[in-house]
DNA sequence: TGTACATCAGTGAACGCGCGTTCACTGATGTAC
DNA sequence: TGTACATCAGTGAACGCGCGTTCACTGATGTAC
């Protein structure tokens, strides 16, 4: 039954993805170690062979969700490109694979230390990337980054809670649009 | 044991009032019937008297915590002040009494179409009152809107799900400042 | 108004279930000679 | 290189626990006369 060194790694790794996209998908609480050891190839049992805690792998699954969308975003050299890879209706649609902040944005306020240092992490990443996107002086450039990191976490989150697709779309556009081109006035 | 109807009509008020409540403070999964129950000052038995389900509480309790919101933020008559009143400190360390919407964002998205009603039929609302205070043709108005308002629910979200109130702090201010005053270029 | 009975809001124990966690065990891998 | 033993990744059953839900019961309320 003993698997070698590498095939355990391997294991951790299957495992971590996992547990990424159930937690993105269901929520924390909705996603049990039965399943996401399943969706690894493996039994429930051996969790604790790669894991101190459910939470330990709540903490690195966000890690590893929010690592996957920084080296995404960090590729684009424009606010138009980011806003309109993000406010998409397909990354609306697939909660498992996109954004950690808009999938577990009110779940990751609920939880341990341990699980915010990721989300803390990329949101610094993330507002210095934006801003050094946008025209202005220093501080108003973090202000608008910040108001537009805001903004998309905020429009995915409003059109994934409402039930009615034309709304859901609306509230996308409407962003895409304001988010495309902050503060005019600077340009 | 038999409580008066005026009685049972009150006790119903109050689990949806702790309901709501705590819903937002550990979301759906995170408050338990026995919990809601004993906050209403009743045994859980107790509970099917008054609801169907859980779900069916959980539906209520979000549309009574967003009438409640609704009600308080129609009072304002320009977007400066909604905006000041709702990116304070206060509503951000105090989920439990604040915006559903920013408290249970992705929770509602998982939820069924029971749930998803009062926060549809609310943004809604929100959406209209926000274009009425905005300067520009209808369209632009509506687009306004609907990018202020997934500012607001993602700068609470943002500034909840981080683990420095440094950080938190500057993303309420930074919001503050660019959503108090939506596009400039228009004024 | 007073009495007798039906109703039903609330109680408290019990239910089945899924969860996170633990553990004895298996047998292939890794190590020492 | 080959052999003997120790290690340990993964298995599968079991654990205690809290959850949502059900139910028989209680006794005050509401109703009918």
């Amino acid at each position: 039954m003993r698997a070698s060194r590498q095939k355990a790694a391997e294991s951790r790794e299957r495992i971590l993805d996992v547990a990424a996209r159930l937690f993105r998908e269901k929520g924390f609480g909705g996603a049990g170690l039965e399943v996401i050891m399943q969706g690894a190839g493996l039994t429930h049992g051996g969790f604790y062979g790669h894991f101190q805690s459910k939470e330990q792998l709540a903490a690195e699954a966000v890690a590893r969700a929010l690592q996957r969308s920084g080296e995404r975003q960090s590729r684009f050299t424009s606010i138009g490109e980011l806003v309109a890879d993000y406010l998409t209706q397909r990354h609306c649609e697939d909660r498992a694979n996109g954004c950690a902040l808009a999938a577990l944005g009110a779940d990751i306020a609920r939880q341990s230390d341990e699980v915010r240092r990721a989300p803390t992490l990329y949101l610094r990443q993330r507002i210095d990337q934006i801003a050094a996107l946008v025209r202005g002086e220093p501080a108003k450039q973090r202000q608008q980054a910040i108001a537009t990191l805001a903004g998309l976490v905020g429009a995915l989150t409003l059109a994934r809670a409402v039930d009615d697709p034309a709304l859901a779309a609306e509230v996308l556009e409407a962003a895409r649009e304001v988010f495309s081109k902050p503060d005019p006035a600077l340009n």
